[in-house]
DNA sequence: TTGTAAGCGTTATCAT
DNA sequence: ATGATAACGCTTACAA
C-alpha cells in the first residue's frame, strides 16, 4: 500500500515552494516564471502527480458535480447520464451520481449527501417536492441545474430542457393533419412542469385547429408504477374511443405499449400511437413507433456547460433557461383513421 | 450563503471536545461513556451536524464507492447502476459514476480520476486492459471488486457475476431439446471472461448432447458499433443456415435483432432466437424473446456488500468469487426447428 | 473516560 | 516572482 506523492513532494523535486506548485495547478492564481512553470510541470509529469480532490474540496474548491436523477431504469435517464457523465468526464469533473426513485423522501435524503460531499453544483431531475432544502443547498453557494423538468416556486434556478409544450404541439398536429379529432393524451401529473406543458401544447394544437378539447382523453399519471397501463385500459374502455394516443410520459410508454399490445388492438388500424423519445425498441416492435426524439446530448452537454460555468465563476448573473427542439420522427403507428 | 456547522461547534454546544465527538461520529473508535453520548447525539440533532465527507477522505476514512460501468446505453448496465447506487444510498455510501465506453484509454483516465477522488472502492465492469493501473489502484489501498466481467491475470480481486458457462448451456440444452442441432452463437469477444465463458458453456452443451460444434457458428463480436448486426448477417449468409440463435452479448441484442427484423426472417419459423438478459422491451417484441434474466439486484447487491465489507474491514482475506444464478426464461422466439 | 494537538493535501494571504 | 504559514474539517495517537 504505497502512497501517492503530494504537492510537497513535486515542490521538493522541482526546488520550488509548494506555493509556486498549487499556482500552476490553477493556472492563473497568482504569477508563475516561465521558467519556473516548466521546471514544476516537469516535476509533476516526473512524479506522476495528481492533485487531490479532497483536499481541495476542504477548500471550498469542489469541482465535482452531484447528478440527481430519477430512475436509470428509464431509458431515458439512462442515456441523459450517459452522456452527462461523458461530457462531465471530457471536462475533467468527477459525477457523483443519485436516484430519487421518484420519491421525494429519498430526493430528500440524497439532497443532505450531496451537501456531506461538498460537491460544487448538482444537475437533477426533480421530483418537485423538498423545496426547500434544494433552496438550502443554493445558500450553501452550489450551483444548482435542472434538466428535464423544473420547479414553478424555483424561479432562480437555471432550467434545461426541450420545449416541451411545442412537442407536444407537433405530435398533436401530426396527428390531426391525418385526421384525426379524438386524441388521446397520456402525460405525467399535472403537478409536474413536464406534464403541464405537454398537456398545454396538446390543447393548444388542438384549440388552433377548432377541436374540442375532452378531459376525459387527458391522462395525467405519475412516473412510477404500472399507471400507463391503467391509463390505456381506461382510454380504451372509453363510450367513444379515441383513435390516437400520444404517450408524452417516457416512465410510462413501456407499460402503455405492453397493455396496448395485450388487449390486441390494431396498430394504427384501430389507434394510431406516438410517443415521447426514441428509445432504440421503438424501432423494433410491430409496427415501428413514430417518436418525439429529444436530443439527450444536447440537453447533457447544456447541463454541464450551465453548472461548469456557473461553478468557475464567469456566467452572468439571473437564471438561465436552455429549451433545445425536440424532433417529431413519424413512423409506421400513425396513420388516418377508421383504416 | 451560509456556512454548515463543525464538529467543534457541536463539541462545544455539547459541552465536550472534538475527539468524543468524533468517536460518537465513528462508532466504536473508542470509549464514551453513554451520558456523553447522548448529550453529543442531541447536539448534532440539534444542530443539523453532517461531516464533510472531504474532511474525511483526506484522513483516508474514504467511504465513497467508485462505480465503473462499460456503457449506460446499454439497459443492462443502466439497471445495474440503478441497483448499485441504489444498494449503496441504503447504506449511506455515494457513488462516483464513470463510464468507459468500453474504451481502454478512457478506462485509464477514469482510474486517475478514481485516485484523485480518493475513493475507498471501486466496484467496475473492466474492458480488460489497463491491468497495471488496476494493480496500481490496489496497492494504493483501494478495495476493488469486478462485476459482470473479470481479469484472468487479476487473480486476487473480488468477482461478482453470473454463471455464465452454465446459463450459456442452459440456453444451448432449451434449443438441443427443441430438436436444434445448427445453433449459432454470438457473444462477446474470446479475449473478455464472458466471452469465453459463455463460449465455454455452449459448447460444453453440445459435446454433451453428442451435437458437433461449428466454429463458424460462434461468433465473438465487440461490444461496440454494430458487430450483432454483422455476425447475424454471416451467420444467415452461410451455405447450411443455422435454424437457431443464441445472443449472449447484451450488448448487441438490439443491434442482431434489429438486422433480424431487416431481413425479414420467421421467428421461431426460420430461427430460434434465445438471448441474454430481460431487458423490458423483449416482451414486446413480436414474438417475445426467450431470455436468460440475469439477477441483476443480486449483482449488485453483492458487489456493494463486498467492497463496503473490505472498506469497513472486516471480510476474511483472500478474493471472493461470487456466481449467482441467471434464469432461462422461454417465450416465443424458440420452438422446435422445419416449423 | 475525556481532552490536546498533530497531521491529512491543498489553497490563499501576506510577506519577502 | 517566490516563499512561509495559516486555514479547511476531521481523525487519531498520546496525555491527562
Amino acid at each position: 500500500m504505497k502512497k501517492a506523492p503530494t504537492i510537497r513532494d513535486v515542490a521538493a523535486t522541482a526546488g520550488v515552494s509548494v506555493s509556486v506548485v498549487s499556482r500552476v495547478l490553477n493556472d492563473g492564481s497568482g504569477p508563475v516564471a516561465v521558467a519556473t512553470r516548466e521546471k514544476v510541470v516537469a516535476a509533476i509529469a516526473e512524479l506522476g502527480f495528481r492533485p487531490r480532490a479532497a483536499a481541495r474540496e476542504l477548500n471550498g474548491n469542489a469541482l465535482t458535480i452531484g447528478l440527481v436523477l430519477a430512475d436509470l431504469t428509464n431509458p431515458f435517464f439512462a442515456r441523459l447520464a450517459d452522456r452527462i457523465v461523458w461530457e462531465a468526464r471530457a471536462r475533467g469533473v468527477p459525477v457523483v451520481l443519485m436516484t430519487t426513485q421518484e420519491d421525494s423522501h429519498v430526493e430528500a435524503e440524497s439532497l443532505v449527501t450531496l451537501l456531506d460531499r461538498s460537491v460544487g453544483g448538482v444537475i437533477a431531475t426533480p421530483t418537485g417536492a423538498n423545496i426547500e432544502q434544494w433552496v438550502r443547498l443554493q445558500e450553501l453557494g452550489v450551483d444548482l441545474v435542472f434538466v428535464d423538468r423544473s420547479i414553478a416556486a424555483l424561479e432562480n434556478t437555471d432550467v434545461v430542457s426541450i420545449q416541451n409544450d411545442e412537442s407536444a404541439a407537433t405530435a398533436t398536429e401530426h396527428l390531426l393533419a391525418l385526421g384525426h379529432t379524438r386524441i388521446a393524451l397520456i402525460s405525467g401529473p399535472v403537478t409536474t412542469s413536464t406534464g403541464q406543458a405537454r398537456i398545454a401544447g396538446y390543447q393548444a394544437a388542438l384549440a388552433a385547429a377548432g377541436v374540442p378539447s375532452d378531459p376525459e382523453l387527458i391522462r395525467g399519471v405519475p412516473f412510477r408504477g404500472d399507471a400507463g397501463a391503467d391509463a390505456v385500459a381506461a382510454l380504451l374502455a372509453l363510450p367513444e374511443r379515441p383513435t390516437a394516443l400520444i404517450v408524452a410520459n417516457t416512465a410510462q410508454v413501456q407499460s402503455s405499449m405492453r397493455r396496448l399490445y395485450q388487449t390486441g388492438i390494431d396498430i394504427p388500424g384501430e389507434l394510431s400511437v406516438v410517443v415521447f423519445d426514441d428509445n432504440p425498441w421503438t424501432e423494433l416492435v410491430t409496427p415501428p413507433l413514430s417518436v418525439v426524439r429529444q436530443p439527450i446530448d444536447m440537453l447533457a452537454r447544456h447541463s454541464v456547460d450551465l453548472v461548469l460555468g456557473r461553478m468557475q465563476g464567469r456566467m452572468p448573473v439571473g437564471p438561465r433557461t436552455v429549451a433545445v427542439q425536440a424532433e417529431f420522427v413519424p413512423r409506421s403507428s400513425s396513420a388516418p383513421p377508421g383504416r
